[in-house]
DNA sequence: CGTTATGTACACCGCCCTGTGTGCTTACGG
DNA sequence: CCGTAAGCACACAGGGCGGTGTACATAACG
């Protein structure tokens, strides 16, 4: 079953309807944005009646906060768990992001939003500060010097590479990749021999 | 050129309400963001009736269109024109922003109206470039080696703290200056302290 | 089986939004 | 001083929005 333990109770009846709501945020809120994607709209697109949709959620605002809640699986987890990769090499994994990405939605949800009071703003924050302490966790791994400092200045060219490329259009990550790797190896007191000295790659 | 060319025919007579309009706009688009600010609540602030408002623009798009058009001279050409810096403290300069900035507007804009072709959009797109434009020729005139890449990592740093700024709630604009200073160190052959990188001596 | 939670279909409400139509007042400049 | 353009007050249209009420269907589980 896919569906176990979703709501304040443990239901396991129903056919899915929370979930297809959820999946149709996900498509409709990265695509259009939160407030250009109307309960019509998105009841429509999942399938579901509005009455249903309001039986689940008490709110668009509560549906906003689920939304976001249900995201992290896809760039933070994926990244971090990869043992296959050096720490210094997962510190930079965490700058390739699939084009797929319009903006990372926390920034969205907290520009769109607009309420730092808002639940789904609060859960930007924890979220975004639970970032920087991942990375902060493995630039330890890696043997930085001040790892709360490099996790820091990683999650802050993540965050700008998102908001450039939304506003210009075009990557900005691999610039930001370039820059993160020479604040690693800046950060490392004795790294590795061979990668420690590469030139930069993008243009 | 300041207003010759506004409305159907050149007048310059009136008492101002376009200003009062856009200088309305300037505080309630940053204040509350866009979306979220009707026509009405703009006109009371403004002090300006509806009807003359939207003789002034054509529409609420054209207005956030020419709020944005207003707004560089409070960060780009203030920084950039101070003949008392060295051109490194100018690069530094730029993220010396004051507190009362909630959030860069090109990027709020960008976000809000989630419309590539939009005019506002297009011209946060522009603005943006300039700047990255202006840091690089900044970045040529203290000798950097690659003043593009250095301006455009700038802009990215800058990018990165207002975004951060703005979902934290904290100011991260520092850590951002901090970065820069990396990396414009390592980005001038011959910096004042340290001589980590002097592989090539150009321009 | 029947009960009950779950989902559906559809109309509907009130609100706020952008944008207009109309008639009136003010102030500037010739 | 008078014409004319700028601005004003106010009502209203049209639509989308979030959210609800009601009556009905269906699936799960005892």
């Amino acid at each position: 079953m896919t569906e176990l333990e979703k709501g304040p109770q443990g239901r396991r009846r129903g056919r899915g309807a929370r979930e297809r709501i959820l999946s149709a945020s996900q498509q409709l809120f990265r695509e259009q944005g939160i407030n250009r994607t109307g309960m019509d709209e998105l009841c429509a697109v999942a399938q579901v009646s509005k009455r249903t949709a309001y039986q689940h959620f008490t709110g668009k605002d509560e549906l906003v906060a689920e939304y976001l809640r249900r995201f992290d699986p896809s760039v933070l987890s994926g990244v971090f768990d990869r043992t296959d990769l050096t720490p210094r090499e997962r510190l930079l994994a965490a700058f390739d992001i699939p084009p797929t990405t319009p903006l990372c939605p926390y920034i969205a949800a907290a520009v769109e939003l607009h309420d730092p009071q808002h639940p789904a703003s609060q859960y930007a924050r924890d979220y975004k500060k639970a970032v920087a302490a991942r990375l902060a966790d493995t630039a330890r791994e890696a043997g930085a010097a001040d790892p709360e400092q490099l996790g820091e200045q990683l999650a802050l060219l993540i965050d700008g590479a998102a908001a450039r490329t939304r506003v210009l259009n075009a990557d900005a990550f691999p610039a930001a990749a370039a820059i993160a790797a020479v604040l690693i190896d800046n950060a490392i007191p004795a790294a590795a021999s061979d990668d420690r000295r590469r030139e930069e790659v993008s243009s």
